[in-house]
RNA sequence: GCCCGAGUGGUGGAAUUGGUAGACACGCUAGACUUAGGAUCUAGUGCGCAAGCGUGGAGGUUCAAGUCCUCUCUCGGGCACCA
């Protein structure tokens, strides 16, 4: 009889469901183990076979770890606010959670399909008061703390209170952005609205006119990591900067942390440096430059101190306060032009722009501090404000930026690099020794930095200082489906709402929409205000707000008192293993990084870094089949014919496409608009173009995984996902290969379904069990999914070869497929009579006795001729093998008193190729 | 421009990290069973008629290189006027 994976699969999904089998406690003596995935958005779409990639391949490991022993938390929920739920409101005016609830249940089936052994009984949603009750009092709990650099840890807003009325603000190191300096006197005096303003400077969440990301496409700002290139990453929209208040998190508090917790964390590499990059350390100095004729300096910022005495003019962003103060008369006019002309552009021209070099004259000189020249002063866009000091000692020389500025405008330019030629363009590369550099001089560049800097420390001349590219997120979006802040105005200032006040739920609202003066939808309810009548804040956050701390919720879901009981907490501690994609290196994985060190910091929870491992699932990209329709037309080219016409390309869904190959009839009742469309054939078919692109619903080529499910079930489509190549790598889909798995479904079947008998095994199905179970082990440990596939089916292969019938080993290769797939193996497990589940079972211990043992024998050559062959203990690593050899009788005899020059050690298996 | 990562048969991809390159699977070829198709099974399948040659290319280290080093080409990803 054939496996009827439709009935089975059924069957086990309900027998899992209504025995709780995966709901867990953190009452348990076991060891606990978190494997989490990223939620998802739950899109109208619906799951395709991109999903469930990563959510495979952290059930198989979750099935491995709970038969090693381990309680395992295995939870899931979903990102429930969102964009997309917002706009689908806009248009047909019903309540978004009417649409997501439709979603979510939707992906919860699809999820249940997979048999993915997820504890329902801990499911979150972002968008449900209950949850975002403790996104609103983290926010809360943010607004109430400052950052101590003492202490170097996030601490309450009370504290700092206390400070300023003992001492004000002068002892206090912390990361803020305050500039007045006050003494407790002063602050006592200062009214509600003044300390609060200073407040705001302290705080880790605040309001701050800021340069944003404002997209009036989709009428609200956006945080940097929402920004690529100028353009939304949703929707591509433009994007321009706009002055305003909004609400901020002071994250650049955690700069520091954040960048040195990576050193501590199994993540991958490149997923390590791309947030090192967007965290941007750099180290470098402050060098004050005393303006001509005036008291003021100017501070600049630089990482090559050394290159000091090629400083041949300064140049200030078209935003540094400087500008102001230093521009003469005479330029005035000049520089205003130039003012209003950056200004206009938007961030977009801005990055299209960089080749072009522009800037302007202040009129103003500073002194080199070292060679005590007159620089010049000038005011240009290619430096940024809001780095370093917003001003910059120019060095053409070596600096590329600079030389193309100084080429431009005709500057001086020195070379400090001996034999550097700075003729055709600049010489940026940190080496090379000093010349005209006075003191300097003779000194490699390396040593140099640091000399030249402990030179201006010492006469005064500013000070060593690291510098972020990190900057302060913006928390704030203008839109209705997000979670309202806890935060209401008392005469213009911003003041916390109680906790008991929580959750304070999202209004109801006649229209998604912006009010007509501009203001953001929750403005249309004109009850929007708190008990006493004080405003509410009408935005909302943004989406990484309900992200941010939700593996933490998982481990308490149910508490209603708070986030998460200091019992749950100490059990589950930290997620050990977290699979998602690369695309939230520096947005959801940054804040919930720092997030979860605040929480730590307040003493909330007893982890620093919540994300032990971290593994990057690639994209399984879609195959997208095109049609061209001659442009004004309803008339469609094949391919091969469109050089003849002026064509555009249009998306048709693949699913009426196969081989490449239009179905032309199914092609006109797909879309009303297509009705009469008519066809130019190629011979007596019309061929598609295809591109690989990312799977999405408006490119029509999403493939889902019912489809599969349905033909060939749950256990093959798990199988195949893992088959298809290592889970980091991106790759697009296809169904070639999926028979062949399927295939090896069958076989096992059918290796189970004969009479089994229940006898000694012989060694050789021993051998092949051994061999499976350690190559498997050892997979499973590396998420090497791929091949372990291929062990299983080499196994299958060669106990079908040995017409093996036995019933214990048959047994423990069923435990060790049944974290790939456990419908089939649940149903193996019933055949033979076993009571229990074999969720529960142990994994089957590996005997390395069987194994072939001739891999450990090596003969040993001295000065490469081979000598004889030397039996070596199993599983010496490389320098004991080198020890034991060396102590080894028969070497010993072999060397006599010679000094070996080379011991050469080589494994048995190629000793008929070299003797 | 800077920083990562990767280039292996017709295809997806293996290779115990320096030790018989191409495991496993798809595809293809031949055969068996079938009225036929499908399914299944068996054998073969890197290239070359051969000696030989083969992991993007050119050098190097080594008894031994897909793996290490130098240069170079191509592709993918990230950052992008960050001083």
């Amino acid at each position: 009889m054939s496996y009827e994976h439709q009935k089975i699969e059924k069957y086990w999904q309900n027998y899992w469901k209504d025995h709780k089998t995966f709901e867990v406690t953190d009452d348990s003596d076991k060891p606990k183990y978190y494997v989490l995935d990223m939620f998802p958005y739950p899109s109208g779409a619906g799951l395709h076979v991109g999903h469930p990639l990563g959510y495979i391949a952290s059930d198989i490991i979750t099935r491995y770890k709970r038969l090693c022993g381990f309680n395992v938390l295995h939870p899931m929920g979903y990102d429930s606010f969102g964009l997309p739920a917002e706009q689908y409101a806009i248009k047909t005016g019903k309540h978004p959670s009417i649409a997501t609830q439709e979603n979510v249940t939707r992906y919860r089936e699809q999820l249940e399909n997979l048999g993915l052994s997820f504890d329902w009984s801990r499911e979150v949603k972002t968008s449900d008061p209950s949850y975002y009750k403790h996104t609103q009092w983290i926010f809360l709990k943010l607004f109430n703390s400052w950052y101590d650099l003492d202490l170097d840890k996030a601490r309450e807003i009370k504290e700092l209170i206390s400070e300023f009325e003992n001492s004000g603000n002068s002892n206090i190191k912390s990361t803020h952005h305050c500039e007045v300096s006050f003494t407790h006197v002063q602050w006592k005096n200062f009214n509600e609205k003044e300390k609060e303003d200073i407040l705001q400077c302290y705080r880790l969440a605040y309001r701050a006119q800021t340069s944003v990301n404002w997209c009036p496409e989709l009428g609200t700002v956006l945080a940097n990591d929402e920004v690529k290139e100028g353009f939304s990453v949703r929707g591509s929209h433009p994007v321009f900067q706009k002055s305003m208040m909004q609400w901020c998190l002071r994250i650049t508090a955690y700069a520091k942390r954040l960048l040195e917790g990576l050193d501590n964390i199994n993540w991958s590499d490149s997923l390590k440096e791309m947030q090192r990059n967007w965290i941007g350390r750099s180290i470098g100095a402050e060098i004050d430059f005393n303006i001509e004729n005036s008291d003021e300096s100017i501070k600049v910022f630089t990482t090559r101190a050394d290159t000091i005495f090629g400083a041949t003019f300064m140049v200030l962003a078209p935003e540094s306060d400087y500008v102001e103060a230093i521009v003469t008369a005479d330029q005035k006019q000049a520089v205003n032009e130039y003012l209003e002309k950056t200004q206009k552009r938007s961030e977009r021209e801005r990055i299209a722009e960089v080749k072009k070099v522009s800037g302007v004259f202040s009129g103003a000189y500073c002194v080199n501090p070292f060679t005590q020249t007159k620089i010049p002063i000038w005011i240009a866009d290619y430096v940024l404000g809001g780095y370093g000091t917003g001003a910059i000692m120019a060095v053409p020389a070596h600096d590329s930026r600079d030389y193309s500025f100084a080429k431009h405008f005709n500057l001086p330019i020195i070379s400090i690099i001996k034999g550097a030629d700075v003729s055709e363009s600049s010489l940026d590369a940190k080496s090379g020794t000093l010349v005209n550099s006075g003191f300097l001089d003779g000194l490699d560049v390396k040593v140099a930095i640091k000399v030249a800097i402990e030179e201006v420390e010492k006469r005064s001349l500013g000070k060593s200082t690291t510098n972020y590219k990190l900057r302060d997120a913006i928390f704030s979006r203008q839109r209705y489906w997000g979670e309202p802040f806890p935060i209401y105005f008392e005469d213009g200032i911003p003041r916390a709402l109680a906790e008991d006040k929580l959750p304070l739920e999202l209004p109801e609202v006649d229209k998604y929409l912006p009010t007509q003066d501009g203001e953001p939808p929750l403005a249309r309810a004109t009850f929007w205000k708190t008990d006493e009548g004080h405003p509410l804040e009408y935005s909302t956050m943004p989406g990484f707000a309900g992200s941010s701390a939700y593996f933490l919720r998982y481990m308490d879901p149910n508490n209603t008192e708070s986030l998460v009981s200091k019992k749950a907490n100490e059990y589950w501690r930290d997620v050990d293993l977290y699979v998602g994609g690369v695309e939230h290196a520096t947005g959801h994985l940054l804040y919930s990084r720092c997030w979860n060190m605040f929480l730590y910091d307040l003493g909330y929870i007893c982890e620093e870094e919540p994300f032990k491992r971290l593994v990057n699932q690639g994209m399984i990209q879609g195959r997208s089949n095109f049609v061209y329709r001659v442009k004004g037309t309803n008339k469609f080219v094949s391919l091969g014919l469109i050089d003849n016409y002026d064509t555009m390309q249009v998306h048709v869904d693949v699913n009426i496409v196969k081989n490449d190959i239009l179905d032309v009839e199914a092609f006109k009742s797909w879309m009303p608009e297509y009705k009469d469309a008519e066809f130019i054939l190629e011979g007596s078919d019309y061929k598609c173009g295809y591109a690989q692109e990312k799977m999405s619903k408006s490119k029509y080529n999403v493939v889902n995984p019912d489809k599969i499910c349905n033909e060939y079930g749950a256990d093959t489509l798990r199988l195949y996902e893992m088959f298809l190549g290592p889970i980091e790598q991106s790759k697009p889909w296809n169904t070639n290969g999926i028979e062949g798995v399927y295939r090896f479904i069958q076989k096992y079947w059918k290796l189970i379904e004969t009479e089994l008998v229940d006898s000694e095994p012989t060694q050789d199905e021993l051998k092949v069990l051994h061999t499976a179970i350690k190559k498997i082990k050892a997979d499973l440990e590396v998420l090497s999914l791929n091949t372990s596939v291929s062990a299983f089916m080499i196994c299958v292969n060669d106990l079908t070869k040995l017409k093996c019938k036995n019933k214990s080993i048959l047994k423990d290769l069923t435990i060790l497929l049944s974290p790939f797939t456990p419908h089939l193996c649940e149903e193996v497990w019933k055949k033979m009579g076993m009571k229990e589940s074999i969720s529960f079972a142990s994994f089957p211990k590996l005997n390395e006795a069987y194994l072939v043992e001739s891999n450990y024998s090596y003969p040993i050559s001295v000065n490469g001729k081979m000598k004889f062959l030397l039996d070596l203990p199993i599983d010496l690593g490389k320098d004991d093998i080198e020890k034991v050899v060396m102590e080894n009788e028969k070497v010993k005899q072999l060397i006599g008193d010679k000094t070996v020059r080379k011991l050469i050690i080589v494994p048995k298996k190629i000793v008929n190729l070299v003797l």
